[in-house]
DNA sequence: CGTTGCTCATAAACCCAGCTTATGCCGCCA
DNA sequence: TGGCGGCATAAGCTGGGTTTATGAGCAACG
């Protein structure tokens, strides 16, 4: 990844910190653009006009680029200005996205809702549920534990959690499950590797006679691979996490097999290519899961409920 | 969207910019993970080991949870620490869209590759095939022009522009073009509404009979749908940018017909759901564009060529 | 078994970005 | 013609993040 970054890097000096504003910056200007006013964003934020004024006017310094049309009886957002403020959104979406879920890990007794996960669930889809979940009932406080399946198997029956989510391949015993959604695993390389320009499908004994970045061996992903495969996964390296391998992957270390959900960004930028597979059975279910015979209740219901289609 | 904003407000004072880490902590954070050091984060970075230490401890209360193993021979990030990376990863690439978005926007006469595109693919597109341009050329600088069809076609035959995107139904005249993605327009609404909870297709007739949420007529996204209905859509209201119009559905004023493009993150967040619509014909081309006989070379051809598939 | 080299932590001094308070100008409307 | 809402400017303060300087833990090696 290092040489991805390298290879991405600025074409201009210094970090991205120095040449994206703030997120405090961001949020103003979103405030601005929905309330067309600098005192009336300033007021919603709780600072004072002047600060505002200033703030926005050392972000357009900053980017070199006018945002705001001021007039005196308010301001409208310039055509860039819309540009940079869609942009803005993005990352103060994400910011949310962070901020739901960092709350969520802090361990707190208060808790109304305790949730266990796997990884792939917690990083890629918890938080958008959570904001779903916040948005009708501002008041539920969760907490977040994430681990394997076996992990969170413990914890709803040790009464540590109220509700799980796993992606392997069967439900821990003592639990019921639902399905929630489906994923399905995916081939991948860089954009210049030779199996990005393939348009035939790759069968399974090519796949399985090739070395490629994996997560290590007992991980949800390696399990269905190598149940796919029968047993037959050949490594090119192990990491031991989705992040380390996609990383892997988009500098051109090789091939890697990811789950769908971790790479849809990555697809989107074309930082990776999909590898067309046939006859591989990658599907996996994403369910949720209780102890036996607890349906959930209260909170736990009002989530899963937001976790369906 | 005043509504909705506070709807999901903060469960706790401060706002996000209080709450998440800036971005040079999250940077950092990335550099400790990939690393496996602080001072090597550090010196990526260009600063001091004991800047990046406490940068990461604040980082830590300010998170309240342990996000790096700290030892005398190296840090590793901790489970909750893992989890926290990934969602910052997500903030950071976030970022450097804007970024390179914003420096497309900054106007410069030294730029070797002038773009004009629609809002719409200036939006959602655009950030992504400029990164990964910059990933495979770091050196072209290149600048953005963004308006409607008409604009584009203006700056292409004026040589304002070596570049063009549209995204109408027809192309400009004096234009080759060359499909490059299709999009499809999609109704939306809130989750509570009414259509939110429709298993049976709509028809046409009862979309065009029913207010909408619109952008205001003569934008691309208007016409298509104004085409596909017969000039018949029903504004509830007309606003002048894509955003406004999410925003409006997001807080449920009712439907809204959007690009696929716009609402991807709000339909896998729930923020919107779609509505399935039966016999309308919403699906229109995006097109790369170019003065008739100048076939793109160059830096142009370039970006083109990322923007298949 | 000390030396060297890597790691991280702590302490003190500094600097600047962003905040507030105070004030002024401009345009609209009663 | 006041009054009100909008934005800009100026001066002073504060705190977070930075640097430099130093110390301490663990490992490998002669």
């Amino acid at each position: 990844m290092s040489n991805a970054d390298e290879q991405a890097g600025p074409a201009v000096a210094g970090s991205l910190a120095h040449r994206v504003p703030d997120l405090g910056a961001l949020e103003l200007l979103l405030a601005v653009a929905r309330l067309g006013s600098l005192g009336g964003a300033a007021r919603e934020l709780g600072i004072t006009q002047p600060a505002a004024s200033s703030r926005i006017r050392s972000m357009e310094r900053q980017l070199g680029v006018a945002l705001v049309d001021r007039s005196p009886r308010g301001s409208r957002l310039t055509d860039a200005g819309a540009l940079v403020t869609d942009w803005a959104r993005r990352i103060v979406e994400a910011a949310e996205a962070f901020d739901v879920g960092a709350q969520a890990l802090r361990v707190r007794r208060d808790s109304r809702l305790r949730v266990a996960a796997s990884m792939t669930i917690a990083e890629y889809l918890l938080p958008g549920w959570l904001l779903a979940l916040r948005a009708q009932r501002p008041d539920t406080a969760v907490s977040l534990h994430a681990g394997n399946s076996t992990v969170v198997a413990e914890r709803l029956l040790s009464d540590e959690a109220d509700l799980g989510f796993v992606e392997g391949l069967s439900v821990p015993a003592g639990l019921d499950s639902a399905v929630i959604a489906h994923d399905r695993l995916i081939v991948v390389t860089a954009p210049g590797h030779a199996w990005a320009r393939r348009r035939r499908s790759l069968a399974a004994e090519e796949l399985a006679s090739t070395p490629l970045i994996l997560r290590e061996k007992g991980s949800g992903t390696r399990q269905v691979l190598d149940a796919a495969l029968g047993g037959l996964a050949r490594p090119l390296i192990e990491l031991s996490s989705t992040t380390a391998v996609k990383a892997a992957a988009v500098s051109g270390a090789g091939p890697a097999v990811l789950s769908e959900l971790a790479v849809g960004e990555e697809l989107a930028m074309r930082r990776l290519v999909p590898v067309p597979v046939d006859g591989v059975a990658l599907a996996r279910d994403l369910r949720a899961v209780w102890p036996t015979g607890h349906r959930p209740t209260g909170p736990a219901r009002d989530l899963l409920s937001l976790t369906r289609g």
